[in-house]
RNA sequence: GCGCCCUUAGCUCAGUCGGAUAGAGCAACAGCCUUCUAAGCUGUGGGUCGGUGGUUCGAAUCCACCAGGGCGCGCCA
């Protein structure tokens, strides 16, 4: 039986429906709902399936939501059927429904939510995918976290989810990265070339200039001396050094990035290699697949659609018929010299991770790459003949802010506030639950003072304040009461009927409805739900708590009230419980004590 | 100019595949510490959901147009 109360009632909803209206269509049944009711006045849930159904129906909606009150009135745990509204049904249900859903949830404890709502459908997730170029930064940490969280959240909801890093080791960039950490390189040697001097001889420019290439430059000096320059220690040819310098800087970039997503608590599965895909053939063999199949052709595109480009001059190109699968122009899979396009190595990635047996495929990107959503899905469109599917997220601009200014330097890479500066600033917990306190398409400022301030005002605090009470009311119970086992075990088998205030059912609501926010979060790829259920959740405890600040009889532990206050610690087990399944989808630690 | 995202209280933001009188924190004001942690709690005031039309029994939510902000716009990854 499911975990989910208004899941459970919503087949109980159903069965009275069907016998009201025998006829209806599956597709008007999938309609019906059963939710928590926003307004207490109103019950604790409510229905519309008397408005969905009525035009099937051939009934008015008030007359099937008086014949869904009438059956709905006779079941034992339902203590109130009302209709309401325009068609509404209004339940009240019967405060044990609530309580005997608390046993459940203390045996499950992390695992309270979990849902069957994947049945093992296998997912993909790639997220951070950041060039190893440099440094982790700012921009990279809210796919990391986002991305992170929803693989977590959809393995919570029933799927067989594999975390997965894409590694851009191909191209230009790399090359220029390699350019970059030769002058390094030739620094360490004594070279007599100023770096203008340099710059001037590397093909395209000097485009990476921070520190953070000094000590794979000091490795490289260490393992070949200065054999890798040229006579006079200026620039040797570069077939006696880019491959390697571009390889050993690429494996050292990346151990950065492992390391910093380790300090976030990201820990990839998966990490697949554009270079790889080249050189085992899987971009040729996915390209002559479309070619194939007719959807490479020769042509030469229209300029953007009112914006001519100074330089803009028609060009054959070899395009991807991309608008057969939705999207608004064809796209380009080869330059002009005749290498694969980013786009071209990027489809066969992605028909890579069709072939490897995932039907959804899910990529987290930065904003910047907004442009390349429906290119990209046709793409998927196009590899798996429509039978896989691609959603990406979009994570937009995260502004950090100290003081009401936004912070922009950073001290290590001169240009951008890296990811370990965050983390060693606020910490991985305030990091992650903070990243996950907006929707990942809105825009965010992310305020250092706020992340670490220990008041309401910081989510993070007061959802962690809120399981540290949790865990001292159990620790001073079992000094209260030295002879009970306290276990979650021992507490699921406890009475339960004294929890009758409306604090008490308020809490039991909340926990109640954590199930199906698991499955809608999941649904809508939307791990940020979890951060305000959490929220609400912590709320609703703090209020209980406080009670017994006004009237002493109602504080969890009452010494001469076993039987109270089992069920009372019952209750605040639950709580915790509920609050350490969600954390665990954010990556967040629950803390034991506040210090 | 074209495409995508965003616009909700003074500020920062939620709002459950369309549902009932739109919610929270901060800020403002008024209360609560001989206590299982006051790092918290309670109450009051504050909104034409950017604008105008449309679809619907019902719209912050869907559609069209307009305004403002962000991102992007043919051989960069």
């Amino acid at each position: 039986m499911s975990q989910d109360i208004y899941a459970r009632m919503r087949e109980t909803v159903l069965d009275a429906l069907r016998t009201l209206a025998p006829d209806l269509p599956d597709d008007i049944a999938a309609r019906v709902e059963v939710t928590p009711t926003r307004d207490p006045a109103h019950g604790d849930m409510a229905t519309n399936a008397a408005l969905v159904s009525a035009k099937a129906a051939r009934q008015a909606p008030a007359k099937i939501a008086a014949g869904l009150v009438a059956a709905l009135s006779l079941r034992p745990e339902v203590a109130e059927a009302a209709a309401a509204g325009p068609g509404f049904v209004n339940l009240r249900l019967d405060p044990a429904a609530f309580r005997d859903l608390l046993p459940g949830i203390l045996l499950a404890g992390e695992q309270y939510g979990d849902s069957p709502l994947g049945r093992g459908a296998r997912v993909n997730v790639e997220y951070v995918s950041a060039n190893p170029t440099g440094p982790m930064h700012i921009g990279h940490c809210r796919g990391a976290v986002v991305g992170d969280a929803l693989a977590n959240l959809l393995a919570k909801a029933g799927f067989d989810v594999t975390k997965e890093y894409y590694i851009n080791d191909a191209g230009n960039q790399v090359a220029a990265l390699a350019w970059a950490t030769y002058w390094r390189y030739l620094q360490a040697v004594g070279t007599s070339l100023t770096e203008d001097e340099y710059a001037a001889q590397v093909p395209g420019g000097l485009q990476y200039r921070g520190d953070y290439l000094i000590p794979p430059a000091q490795e490289l000096l260490r393992l070949h001396g200065d054999s890798l320059a040229g006579p006079g220690k200026g620039i040797a040819p570069v077939e006696q050094w880019l491959d390697l310098v571009r390889d050993f800087t690429i494996d050292a970039m990346m151990r950065q990035v492992r390391d910093d997503l380790a300090l976030l608590g990201v820990n990839q599965a998966v990490f697949s290699s554009e270079r790889a895909l080249v050189a085992t053939g899987v971009v040729d063999r996915v390209i002559a697949g479309l070619e194939a199949d007719g959807l490479i052709y020769q042509g030469v595109l229209e300029p953007p659609k009112g914006k001519t480009p100074d330089d803009w001059e028609p060009r054959e190109q070899t395009l991807f018929r991309a608008t057969q699968f939705g999207d608004d122009v064809d796209r380009p899979l080869r330059k002009s010299d005749g290498s694969n396009t980013y786009f071209a190595n990027d489809i066969a990635y992605h028909a890579d991770k069709v072939l490897r047996g995932f039907p959804t495929l899910i990529d987290v990107w930065g904003a910047d790459h907004g442009g390349y959503v429906s290119r990209m899905k046709s793409a998927v469109k196009a590899v798996s003949g429509g039978k896989a599917t691609l959603d990406i997220v979009l994570c937009q601009i995260v502004h950090i802010m100290r003081g009401g200014e936004p912070v922009r330097m950073s001290k290590r890479a001169g240009t951008f506030v890296t990811l370990r500066d965050l983390l060693e600033e606020v910490g991985r917990d305030a990091v992650r639950f903070t990243m996950l306190t907006r929707k990942s398409d809105a825009q965010m400022e992310f305020d250092l003072d706020q992340a670490v301030a220990q008041t309401r005002e910081n989510p993070v605090f007061y959802v962690q304040y809120a399981h540290a009470r949790c865990r001292s009311v159990l620790r001073s119970a079992a000094n209260s009461f030295p002879a009970q086992a306290l276990t979650p075990a021992e507490l699921a088998t406890v009475s339960l009927d004294s929890l009758t205030a409306e604090a008490d059912l308020v809490l039991m609501r909340r926990l109640a409805s954590w199930p199906r926010t698991v499955e809608a979060a999941a649904i809508a790829r939307e791990p940020h739900r979890i951060a305000f259920f959490l929220y609400d959740l912590a709320a609703d405890f703090h209020m209980l708590w406080n009670r017994g600040r006004d009237d002493a009889e109602l504080r969890f532990i009452q010494a001469d009230r076993p039987a109270e206050t089992l069920a009372r610690l019952a209750l605040v087990a639950a709580t915790a419980a509920t609050i350490r399944s969600g954390l665990a989808v954010m990556g967040v630690t629950p803390v034991e004590e506040m210090r």
